[in-house]
RNA sequence: GCAUCGAUGGUCUAGUGGCAUGACUUAGGCCUUCCAAGCCUAUAGCCCGGGUUCAAUUCCCGGUCGAUGCACCA
């Protein structure tokens, strides 16, 4: 047994050598915080991106859209985070250290620190210790520090931009379009994967804290009122393991629980929340994540936004790290389009008709404009528009024209009392937001399939990858690199290729060492080709995990493979 | 960002103020009829910048990256 603490060390010395993981940019010196893709890595995490389609895009029919990575301010300002996404922070005079300000003001009592300016925030501490060092911090300078890449659009006076720190507000910034597109019906959905980007202040933990990662969001927009899936059934009895805020507050276990009964229960906010944790459970364990390694933690009150009504993080357990949240599914309730409807002045709203129109009694004031039009003219208009938005009394009413207050007596309107009918209301759509943070289900899928054993006194490195993850599908190789093995080989290789499968031939070595190459990139299946083949048309299948091997026949084998790579058919079963 | 420690071929590693070890890997060849066998050959390295010195991979300073602790973590 390899001690723990050692196989980071292996899987990252694996991923660097083999491709999957590279720092970026080494003959500069690399950057903290950022990543590079090698050839294996990024068809890795294109094949769990493909994964993450079939079930978001296809199964449940929610279309990707791709927006730009930069964004103007507006977008940031309404999301909140050109002044949420900072903190107030300042450094120590005497150690140097880099404090929270805000921290520094509530650790004394004072509340209410995280609202003030800076320079109030600067007054208020001026007198405190520093809580490193002890010494009183004096007149110190307090700056934000945003997480957020600020960037400059155009030349000259240019707009202020910043790279996204989550793929989510492009969907609300295309709410309308997006709307129209799904034919103005609630529930729809869309999606986006790509680049995000946090200027982290000190991103060391690998690839788990990045500066520019990949983010998989859905924004899926529902009546607020009825939050109750279409497709609920699905779910409804897969079990999950769930860290309520019970449990947290009780020190306790996850409790597995079916999904109706967790929405039943009311630990789960409701059925899309629910559904959303299953989907998510399935999704992570077909991709290899290890299903005893993976629970759900709910936010805690106090650490869940104002807004959100219930949050939960899918929480991944590494040896290296600890729980690592890895995806996080929220209901956002209206915040996000509330909040670009008071930024950009539009409005973000569902039409909802009902099945049949209401009819309404409605008190409708009526102004008398031929009374009116003399006694105020220019003004006439203003005061009746002002006269209909009002309720009058039996005195009649007052309106404010140009800051002036103007009695307006009964004779001036008639009120009438009248039916109407209401076709249907308008609502403000909730946002159910499932956001999965894709580097750090790469990580996570890496560590639970990476595997040492001995075999023969020899060790043997495997990542045992679900077939549809690993970056090369099928190897095939000559058993001897002569007497005509190779091209009844390549000629294998073709066929399965011509199938849109990555084969990879290797002819090079002793038989053994290119099984253990494949297996230590996690290639599922090897097709050797040996003297028999000239004979009787088959080969040997090899399985990754049992290393068993059994005899196919040639034709038909680029469909076999196909079958098994999806999952249609068994190792076992041939 | 601070403090401590570290950095030698792709990987692991020996070692040094004066020609830098070995193993594994990789590539080519020989051999080889199914799980890292063997033989021959080849490729490839002292993290970066500055200083001290006749001479620095080695000593000193600064930086980068990594590990640990502190701090930070929508």
């Amino acid at each position: 047994m390899i001690a723990m603490s050692d196989i980071y060390d292996n899987i990252m010395d694996l991923a660097k050598r083999r491709g999957f993981i590279w720092p970026t940019s080494e003959c500069y010196g690399s950057v903290a915080g950022f990543i590079d893709y090698g050839p294996l890595g990024s068809m890795m995490k294109r094949n769990i991106e493909n994964v993450w389609r079939r079930f978001y895009v296809i199964q449940e029919g929610y279309y990707e859209i791709e927006c730009p990575t930069i964004g103007q301010e507006d977008i940031f300002i309404a999301s909140g985070h050109v002044k949420g996404f900072s903190d107030k922070m300042c450094q120590c005079p005497s150690c140097r250290e880099y404090l929270r300000a805000d921290h520094i003001a509530e650790a004394h009592g004072l509340t209410g620190a995280s609202v003030l300016g800076t320079e109030d925030l600067a007054r208020l501490i001026c007198t405190l210790p520093c809580p490193a060092c002890e010494e009183v911090l004096g007149p110190v300078e307090v700056f934000n520090f945003n997480l957020m890449f600020q960037t400059a659009i155009g030349p000259g006076s240019q707009r202020r931009g910043y790279l996204r720190p989550e793929t989510a507000q492009g969907m609300f910034t295309d709410f309308q379009r997006l709307l129209r597109f799904y034919r103005d019906k609630l529930p729809f959905g869309a999606v986006q994967i790509g680049k995000s980007f946090r200027n982290e202040i000190s991103p060391r933990q690998g690839m788990i804290r990045l500066r520019e990662f990949t983010q998989a969001e859905a924004e899926i927009f529902v009546h607020p009122a009825g939050k109750v899936h279409p497709a609920f059934s699905r779910y409804a009895a897969y079990k999950v393991p769930l860290l309520g805020i019970a449990q947290q507050e009780a020190n306790q276990p996850p409790v597995v629980f079916r999904m109706d009964e967790a929405v039943r229960a009311g630990t789960v906010a409701n059925q899309y929340v629910a559904y959303y944790l299953a989907l998510t459970n399935e999704l992570l364990v077909s991709i290899g994540v290890n299903p005893e390694k993976l629970r759900f933690r709910q936010h805690l009150p106090d650490e869940r936004a104002h807004y959100a009504e219930d949050c939960w993080d899918a929480e991944i357990f590494s040896e290296r790290f600890g729980w690592v949240e890895t995806v996080g599914i929220a209901d956002r309730t209206d915040y996000d389009l509330r909040a670009h409807e008071r930024q950009s002045g539009e409005r973000f709203l569902v039409f909802i008709p009902y099945e049949t129109p209401e009819k309404e009694s409605r008190i409708r004031v009526v102004p008398n404009m031929g009374a009116l039009g003399p006694r105020f003219r220019g003004n006439a208009r203003a005061v009746a528009e002002a006269i209909c938005a009002c309720v009058p009394g039996p005195e009649g009413l007052t309106v404010t024209i140009d800051g002036e207050d103007v009695h307006i007596t009964p004779d001036l309107y008639t009120v009438r009392e009248e039916v109407v009918e209401v076709p249907g209301t308008e609502v403000v759509p909730h946002v159910i937001e499932p956001s999965y943070g894709i580097d750090r289900m790469i990580y996570a899928v890496l560590e639970h399939s990476y595997h040492e054993e001995m075999v023969d006194d020899e060790e043997r490195r495997v990542l045992r990858l679900p077939a549809n993850v690993a970056p090369i599908q099928v190897a095939v190789f000559p058993l001897m690199n002569r007497d005509g093995l190779p091209e009844i080989a390549m000629e294998i290789a073709g066929a399965i290729r011509g199938q849109g499968i990555l084969a990879e031939y290797d002819d090079s070595g002793a038989i053994g060492r290119r099984y253990r190459r494949q297996d230590e990139v996690g290639t599922p299946f090897a097709i050797t080709v040996d003297y028999d083949t000239r004979d009787d048309r088959t080969v040997t299948l090899r399985d990754r995990d049992s290393m068993r091997q059994v005899r196919v026949p040639i034709e038909g084998i680029a469909d076999l493979i196909g079958s098994l790579i999806e999952g249609h058919r068994s190792f076992d079963g041939l």
